[in-house]
DNA sequence: CGTTACGTTTACGTGAACGTCAACTTTACT
DNA sequence: AGTAAAGTTGACGTTCACGTAAACGTAACG
């Protein structure tokens, strides 16, 4: 096996965002690559939280918000108190999803009745355009 | 029946957004109040679109997207070639909302997973507590 | 008629999430 | 040894989505 890390490009390319990102993150304690002399060599770890970074982008959370729910998914076997309170965040955040979720749904619900009504409306004038000619 | 519209403040309360957030949609054209005189009236249109405008920000989207997307909602009996613009547009917003709903599923799937690991886990500690006593 | 409440415009300020540029190291060739 | 490529650290700039403060209008109330 190839060396397991990958260096800022290579982390770039695979998940398309900038050098500038990543360091970002890194500032922001999101992400922890390791260092080989002064660069950065991200582990699996680093990609796997990255995933979960950009997700939590697409649902509309700010980096703060990710930041601490990215501890939800690197639950060490710390005590049970830091443990419980990350459980009760987790909750939180899951009943958050299925609103959303939920909300999608009738979103989504509600553009196709639009678009039903507007494909009939495209309908009857290709009509009235065949009928006039 | 009462006037059908609301002033600003009555739409505040109604939607939990500020005064300078409904004027800063209606300088960016997502939102049409009526004037009398000097102050501004929301009609039903506005609030339907404020609505959307809000959903549309919790999933994610930029006003400036948002204001493109409004325009489904409110597809007027329009010319043939607009109209279809339109319905375009529609297609491709669709096939976004039911990508993140699936992104969505898959992401309350695995907190599901990571939770079901957590409580495990301290079930465990719990039980090392009664053990130990 | 003063003032209080509610609303308005104008304008500058702010936090989040990066973009961009300059100056510098380090490694990799040739 | 020279230099190009890739990466680094500041530091300032930018866009979005508003917040906030100042100065003003106006309609109603005591």
């Amino acid at each position: 096996m190839t060396t397991d890390t990958l260096n800022i490009r290579q982390m770039c390319d695979a998940f398309d965002v900038t050098p500038r990102t990543l360091r970002f993150y890194e500032a922001k304690e999101l992400l922890f690559p390791i260092r080989e002399g002064q660069r950065r060599l991200f582990t699996k770890r680093d990609r796997a939280r990255l995933k979960l970074i950009l997700r939590g982008k697409r649902f509309g959370f700010s980096l703060e918000e990710i930041r601490q729910l990215l501890d939800l998914y690197h639950m060490g076997d710390g005590q049970e108190a830091q443990l419980s309170k990350t459980y009760v965040l987790a909750e939180r955040h899951l009943a958050d999803m299925e609103a959303q979720k939920a909300e999608l749904e009738e979103a989504i619900g509600e553009l196709k009745e639009q678009m039903a009504w507007g494909a009939a409306k495209l309908a009857q004038l290709a009509k009235q355009k065949t009928a006039a000619a």
